[in-house]
DNA sequence: TATTGTTATACTCTATAACTATA
DNA sequence: TATAGTTATAGAGTATAACAATA
C-alpha cells in the first residue's frame, strides 16, 4: 500500500495550495473529499476526450445506446438519472453528427428507437480507448490492492444513500 | 464487510432502474462509479442543506473563511479550486446576508480579508451538524473497516491525477 | 387519461476577457 | 507592468411545466 502524502494540495490545474490554508473538517469528510476526487477526476477525463472533440457525457450516452441497441430516450434517460427533456438535445446533437440514429416505431409511434451508427462506433471505440487510458491512471493511483473494494464502495454509495 | 448486492440500480430519486439496462465497460470503470457516488451523494447533502436554506457550495465557502480568518478572495478561489470571478458573486450573497464581513486592508487596498460574523457561525453551526447527519449515513454505508483507507485513497486521487 | 418526446424557459455553476483601482 | 477584485458575457448541464401526437 503506497503511502499518502496527505500534505501537498493541488488544484484543478495541478497548481500547488499555499500550505497554510486550513481545511478544518473538509479534510476528514468523505463528501467532500468524494467531490474534490470526483471533479479533478472528471477534468482529467474531460481534457483527454476533447483532444478527440467529444465530452464525457456523450460517452456515456453512446456506450448505454450502444450497448441498448433500440433503447428509447425515456429509458436512456433514467438509466443515467437524468429527465427525459435534458436528453433532447444531446441526441440531437448525436444525431446531428451521425453517430446516433433514430427510428419510429410500428407498435407505438410516440417512441423512438436509438442505435448507434458505424461513425457512431468508431467514435464510441477512440472514447474507450481515452477511458481505459483514464482507467490505467486512476488504477495506479488507486493500487491493484484496493481497487475492487474501493469500485464496490463506490457503487453501495449510489445504490443506497437516501 | 456487508456484502454488495450491486444488482438493484436507483435513479437520483430512488426510483429503480430497469434490471435490464446494460452499463456495459462503465459498469466496472472507476471513473464513472466515481461520478455517480459524488451525484448521488451531493443530492443527498444538497437536499438536507436546503431544508436549512443553504446549499452545499455555501458551506465550502463559509467553512473555509471561518477556518481562515482574514482570507483574501483570490486566496479562496485556489482554496476551492475555481477562478476568482466565479467567487464574486458568491462572496456577495454571504456579504449580503450578514454571514460574511469583508474589510479592506491597509497595507494593500486592493485586496479584502474576509471573516465569517457570528450570524455566519450561527449559519455554520446548522451546516456542519447537516454535515454529520450526512456523514454519518456515509459511513453506514461504507463501514467503519474500510472508511479510513477509502478517505486516503479519495485524496489520493485529488491529489496525483494529472 | 397516460405516455413519448419537444419546446420554452430558467437556474446554477463555471470560465474567459476586459476593466478599475491599486501596487 | 502586475495583482485583487468586478463586470460582461457565454457556455454546459440541468430541471419544470406546458404542449402535440399517440396510446
Amino acid at each position: 500500500m503506497r503511502k499518502v502524502s496527505g500534505r501537498v494540495r493541488r488544484g484543478k490545474n495541478g497548481e500547488a495550495i499555499a500550505e497554510s490554508i486550513r481545511f478544518g473538517p473538509l479534510e476528514y469528510w468523505v463528501g467532500f473529499n468524494l467531490r474534490m476526487a470526483q471533479e479533478h477526476a472528471f477534468e482529467a477525463f474531460s481534457r483527454r476526450s476533447q483532444e478527440i472533440g467529444e465530452s464525457p457525457g456523450r460517452f456515456a450516452t453512446l456506450t448505454l445506446i450502444a450497448r441498448n441497441p433500440g433503447i428509447s430516450q425515456t429509458e436512456l434517460s433514467h438509466a443515467n438519472g437524468r429527465d427525459k427533456s435534458s436528453l433532447t438535445p444531446v441526441v440531437e446533437d448525436l444525431v446531428r453528427r451521425g453517430l446516433v440514429e433514430r427510428k419510429r416505431i410500428r407498435e407505438d409511434r410516440r417512441t423512438y428507437r436509438l442505435n448507434v451508427t458505424p461513425a457512431g462506433k468508431k467514435a464510441l471505440t477512440m472514447l474507450t480507448r481515452c477511458a481505459r487510458r483514464h482507467e490505467r491512471v486512476l488504477d495506479g493511483i488507486i493500487g491493484q490492492r484496493d481497487r475492487k473494494r474501493f469500485l464496490q464502495i463506490l457503487k453501495k454509495i449510489a445504490a443506497e444513500i437516501e
